[in-house]
DNA sequence: GAGTGGTCTAGACCACGAC
DNA sequence: TCGTGGTCTAGACCACTCT
């Protein structure tokens, strides 16, 4: 792996960046390593543009086809994007991440049913539970905000959700009016509370409705439903919301394709 | 995209391959659709080798970095995959593509219950009904064979599968003892009838079950159930098997990473 | 040792987006 | 027009696998 190192035109008195030598691993993986640590540690902020392509491969002191190589592994990682004639940029984060991509409701997802609405039935600090504190890092899930939050197709109630938010990280979300949120909650996490969502891991299980999510979703309680627990991230893995999301098992359609 | 179409030592009468030159597309781009249709041509059968890239860039007359990124996009298609050292291969396959991993049956999946065993229960040749053959080729889809599947683990039946598999395709599996095919189906189509699946989507609900069903995996009649419709896909994009897996919705669970 | 893919270089020109 | 990323070249050396 350490190549060349080559010799000729060496007359600075030191390369510019020495860091970028390490036996057995690809000179390209560390630089990753590299620029992957400063987008975390936020010397670029999300949404922002990291160096031109020349400038880094300058600054490290490698070829240009070197640092390329480089970016597209944090391509691959999902945690920068490049635009052609604009520049590389830091992910903004996740704005949908819909759970309706899970289901089937009317004719087709989202056709001739007008946009999903959201409705927050009831906010409330809570001390969490053991079974959502533990998906949050050992120092956090103390104090939270907990929702209750209602999903509607066309008027009809479709999706309900118990979702769990560390504080004081969420402080903005816990006073004030929750119609003012809009129908999309990340959007709003990144405006309110400056949280972006970057990665959602969702597991789906199968479970009977209890009577109060069985009346809110206007079915018989134990109704069978499906059941999506979902922990969502930001973009440094820091988990950020915990979330329980409840639908009528007979809606439930999910596709997954294996290569 | 046209590059210099660069003009020194041309000393030859004719460029060595001609096709490699179109407006509005990547010459890497072009030369990938060519060996990704040389492959679905069966130029290569699964499993055999590519020419090496040195060999390739000559006969496409462009430099190693282009053949290089037109592998590689092969190889992010799932067409192909490449070992340092050894060369460039047509993929083989899917073996395993599991039902098991939409479910968690006993403590951990596979874990301490030894392997999971097969048991063909019907086999049965069919006019494939018309929401079974609508799946395979306009021309497809008449005269099929149709199997009944149990699988167990530790002694206990866990999924019950019909599949339907064209004929004459699988016509070497119409006959003989099921006992001998192993396990797992897929490395049998390919020994046994020449089938290699390489590509399969799954299509996950939830519904009650049958009185047939619900008796041999031994739970009551209308106890709710995972449905997995799965069609699978040879390298060249066509059906070779559609199957509709059942299993307790109690334990099913599958996780979904969005990033 | 021969042959394979993997890494790296130093340059060129092209296509795109914004000013 | 300028700066950006995208494509392409022609070479070098390295690491891996098989014989």
């Amino acid at each position: 792996m350490t190549q060349a190192t080559s010799s000729l035109t060496d007359t600075q008195s030191a390369p510019p960046d020495s860091s970028v030598a390490e036996p057995g691993r690809a000179r390209y993986a560390v630089l990753a390593q590299v620029l992957r640590d400063r987008v975390l540690r936020g010397d670029w902020p999300p949404g922002g543009a990291l160096p031109a392509e020349q400038v880094l491969a300058a600054d490290h002191g490698v070829a240009l086809g070197t640092i390329r190589q480089a970016l597209q592994l944090l391509v691959a990682q999902g945690l920068i994007e490049r635009i052609h004639g604009r520049g590389t940029f830091v992910r903004a984060g996740l704005s949908g991440a819909t759970m309706l991509r899970f289901f089937r409701f009317g004719a087709a997802a989202g056709t001739g049913l007008g946009p999903p609405a959201s409705a927050i039935l009831a906010r409330s600090r809570v001390a969490a539970p053991p079974d959502v504190a533990r998906h949050f890092g050992p120092g956090q899930g103390g104090d939270m905000l907990q929702l209750l939050r209602l999903r509607s197709l066309a008027g009809a109630p479709c999706l309900v959700e118990q979702i769990w938010l560390p504080l004081p990280a969420f402080a903005a979300l816990a006073d004030g009016p929750t119609a003012a949120w809009g129908d999309l909650l990340y959007p709003a996490y990144a405006s309110r509370c400056g949280v972006s969502v970057h990665r959602a891991v969702d597991e789906i299980g199968f479970a009977a409705l209890g009577t109060e999510h069985a009346a809110l979703l206007g079915l018989a309680a134990g109704h069978p439903a499906a059941v999506v627990s979902r922990r969502a991230f930001d973009i440094a893995g820091r988990c950020v919301e915990f979330r329980i999301t409840r639908g009528d098992a007979q809606a439930f359609a999910y596709t997954v394709t294996l290569i």
